[in-house]
DNA sequence: CGTTAAACGAGACGGTACGTCATGTCTTTCT
DNA sequence: AGAAAGACATGACGTACCGTCTCGTTTAACG
């Protein structure tokens, strides 16, 4: 059978992208607190009724507004040595837990994920932290002997921890981190794992 | 200085008691997002106004309702070796963390923690996470040459990731975490180590 | 100038019945003191939000509630002598303050008036007794030589003071009034006034 | 028998003498709606709990507070003529209608009244207004044949009606009304009472 | 090129929680 | 026993969002 032809105005890309914009601003601007369907729909000169259209909760907007920008920033380019490539990542998952935009969106989230189940789903099925962290470990520790899962929260937790309680991201040293991970990281003799490398 | 004698109406302690007690029911009852002020004024049979006169947020009355729990919960008898030690605190954690009631209250207080400042302070002054963390690295591995911040993170950081981000915690191999805290964490050597407590 | 197009969802005017019905009713079986926003939405079956969405404040509905009424039965047919109509008038006007929900609702106003300017203002505006009176006094009257504010009050005045000091409605004589009224009322000499109209 | 002797603490004539003039005070200073019982407390220094115990109505303070006031300041000095007499009270009762401090109270207490039968009673008892007038209309015009009642209402009437309608006071002739009360007052013969004043 | 139908803006609606305020009662200590 | 202090239960206040519901308008594809 063949599908009916869409009938009826089309969906507006001016007012999804309008939305997502405004859900972005407002979460740098004010804060997740100040987040409000009535402020998006406002600010993004949109009625609310175009929101609950295609969205159902306010975090679904959230993830959809941040998650492309998550996953650059978390998207670090190969180095040279594992520990340069480690350290670099701990180094961007910092930055973005603490600074950016979209992390703030993410650690908002988190939150919510706490107290809301749909949200907990709808952040594992994304999941930018752990994705990009797997992707790391698969990339600088080649033949490893860890558990993934395991092994991705041993390289993410310490920093996630960090930032969410609430300490201060300056103080934070990622090389004793990275150093301390690839120690026991690789499950392989550190011998073999310099040899290797060397050739 | 000599306190002024109490004057007027003393401080309903019944009434302290049955706040917080409707809090921590209500958390552990319908989650965090439905705990309404009205709720609990309703529950503990309570005025609102009582309720306002003694805590200005609903998250400081959530974290005196669960500090002494937590704190309780956290405390692990110590044990013969530090790797029974370390593994027996990260269960502990663990069961905190995804099991717990006054868990439950954390979660949703380092939820909240994410987009209000208030919280956040008012979770790094009491921290009961941090602090039994430390405790435990401090008791287990005297004399270990790492920076406890950073320790601490270790120690925590993956269960801490692990619970949050809305993972398994029936999937979570603590003995695995345990020994790879220990494998980098004395910082001296084993032989060292041992004869030190030897004596 | 041409009416905007009415945009959005038109007002609801089942829901502006039902208020002034529930304004009406609470004010006649419990008194203007027992009126309070919350019964009248509860009663109307209306959210509080839709009344302060159209009024400012209780007065203000109960004016519009009341108004209507309140000229109605002011309004007195016309008779054959001025000494009638006078009378008329004052039965009418003593059954309002005494006996009448139209009335009730004006006297309560009348108070709420005596310290709330707004009130004040807006039962300046509207004026129910105040017009009525002027109304009876030119048709009963043409051609008098008083100034009609006096003459409303001296009209008016005695009733609404019996009224309003408590004093028991049936123990007035508003024959004697009406008589008192009309014997200094015109200013020109019987005589004169009965050519006048007699033409 | 003989009287209990009083036991305990007496009265305190000082707390009662705060509370009075802070009632005063608040009246004048922020009107009626302001006053509050809270408020008097506070400002008086006094508890609650005192005022309670001695009064059980704001409208009760309130009439003790102005009641003398009141009295005094209706009180008219007799003059020559009932004209004079008569246009000097009226001149009287306005400015204490529109402009006293001790009127105020009264017109708020009126106000109460509408809807309070407690304060109709209380306010009935001490009537102030209806008082002074009976003394005036019997002192300025000895053997008139008017019923006293009406003839109160025809006399205070039109000037209450002026106020507390919101009629600007300014604009009231009160010689007018008091030669239209004269003319038709006296229920004699102009003649006979001409010649009554005259010898 | 007119009809049809969905998307859209505006904004009113019934709810519900918020934080504040005043009330009248109570429980202390002090006088 | 009276008084000051102040906590307490109660309940209205006015505000803010929520998610839903009409409206009239716009924008396509369909016939």
């Amino acid at each position: 059978m063949i599908e009916r032809q869409q009938v009826g105005r089309p969906r507006s890309e001016q007012a999804r992208a309008a939305i997502l914009h405004a859900v972005d601003d407002l979460v740098v601007e004010s804060g997740y607190g100040a987040v409000t369907l009535k402020g998006i729909a406002e600010r993004a000169g949109v009625s609310r009724q175009t929101i609950y259209r295609w969205w159902s909760t306010k975090a679904e907007i959230l993830l959809e507004a941040s998650a492309i920008d998550a996953r650059q920033e978390l998207q670090v380019p190969a180095h040279e040595t594992p520990a340069e490539d480690v350290v670099a990542y701990l180094d961007a998952l910092l930055a973005f837990l603490s600074t950016s935009d979209a992390g703030t969106a993410y650690r908002a989230l988190v939150g919510e994920a706490q107290h809301d189940a749909k949200v907990a789903e709808l952040l594992r099925d994304t999941d930018p932290v752990g994705q990009s962290a797997a992707e790391v470990i698969e990339r600088a520790l080649p033949g490893h002997e860890m558990r993934l899962p395991e092994a991705t929260a041993e390289l993410v937790g310490p920093v996630f921890f960090w930032v969410l309680s609430g300490r201060d991201p300056a103080e934070l040293d990622t090389g004793r981190l990275a150093a301390a991970f690839l120690r026991n990281g690789p499950g392989v003799s550190r011998a073999t794992a310099a040899r290797r490398r060397g050739r």
